[in-house]
DNA sequence: TATATATAGTAAACAGTGTTCACTATCGAA
DNA sequence: TTCGATAGTGAACACTGTTTACTATATATA
């Protein structure tokens, strides 16, 4: 399913993603903020005009990087998954991966943090993301099976949210307001896996 | 305790605290990127240059509207706190209200969680933080008498830990990424206030 | 009371930001 | 070969935070 296109189509194409790799290498050296129209001109070798020629405006450049970003995400985090694990293990690696994910890219999760344009619009969408369908799916099975333990009032997707809320809350914190605690707070997290794994275990 | 003062000096605290509070109005109409140096000079009658000499940079404004604010989340929980209650009653009261307050003062809260130099330095400092250890406290003291259960595994300070992480991701993500929910979001949270309430009380 | 000094306040400028406009040169098609 | 679309540019506009040189005014001292 090659889609035809013109030379001067395969060119502007080109141009584009080459502006966005020194989008992505600058915020990923010196932070969301660190973008500038004008440095990623210099960088590109372009006049700070010509960007406009290739995006509408900044958040669009934006934009594109946080679509990435979601899906490299979701990569990191298959990446990172034993094929065949027990659902509670699995569980908790996945939340491990979007906290080192967050750790290791934080540009590009501040990015799907904070995104204007690009977060879901309503409740139904969001469910539907996905990088949390699978959260779900994984947990609704688990519990049928009986290879996961459902705390009293707790159904699979509220307990889906709640995982998500946590996880992305000391994500969040972590690159936030304890930016400061290093390792601390690593050791923190491993503590509070170890807690959630048993009580989330069978019996 | 009156400390003695020139009338120079009341003057200048005067015009120090009327900049604040314009600051602070200007930031719950038009949120923290509406505040500007000479839209904050318009509005109090001084040129821009003129705040430099009530405050080293804008930085300076914002850490004690920060400062502030964490003082204005920490009356704010106890005006919304039921005296004399059971601790789980108590534990969800205070999860709601650190919710309710982020809801109401997303600006404020915006800043509590973001600002540079007022976060605290280490997992140590932040620990002794007035509004993290009035939590710890609750726990710790419930947890003893028997009021409250510790799910196998958590210990006191884990507990407060998660239901922070838990509470303020929550409360983050409700100012961020899911934004656009409105009451669903809302609804979600009373589910998980039901659910975690009967997971924590006694038997 | 006169004089000297510290200070409140200002206009203008600097360096940075995103973005637009008028313009040129080149490229692709008829 | 001509003609129109388009890639690319320099200069400007309207912002941002901040600094510098300067002027009054208010305070403190002789």
């Amino acid at each position: 399913m090659t889609i035809s296109s013109t030379p001067s189509e395969r060119r502007f194409e080109k141009n584009r993603q080459a502006i966005l790799d020194a989008a992505r290498s600058i915020i990923m050296e010196h932070g969301v903020d660190g973008l500038s129209m004008r440095v990623l001109a210099d960088l590109v070798d372009y006049s700070p005009a010509a960007l406009y020629k290739y995006f509408k405006d900044k958040d669009e450049i934006l934009d594109e990087l946080t679509n990435e970003a979601w899906q490299l995400s979701a990569e990191y985090n298959q990446r990172h998954m034993p094929a065949s694990e027990e659902p509670v293990a699995m569980l908790m690696q996945s939340g491990m991966n979007i906290y080192e994910f967050a750790k290791q890219y934080p540009a590009q999760y501040q990015l799907m943090m904070s995104s204007t344009r690009t977060s879901p619009k309503s409740l139904e969408e969001f469910m539907e993301h996905e990088n949390f369908k699978g959260l779900r799916m994984l947990l609704a099975q688990s519990a049928n099976s009986g290879q996961l333990h459902l705390p009293e009032g707790f159904s699979p997707d509220l307990l889906a949210f709640t995982l998500w809320f946590l996880v992305h809350g000391a994500s969040m914190l972590r690159g936030s307001l304890m930016r400061e605690f290093g390792e601390d707070f690593d050791g923190l997290m491993d503590e509070l896996y170890a807690a959630l794994s048993t009580l989330l275990s069978p019996q």
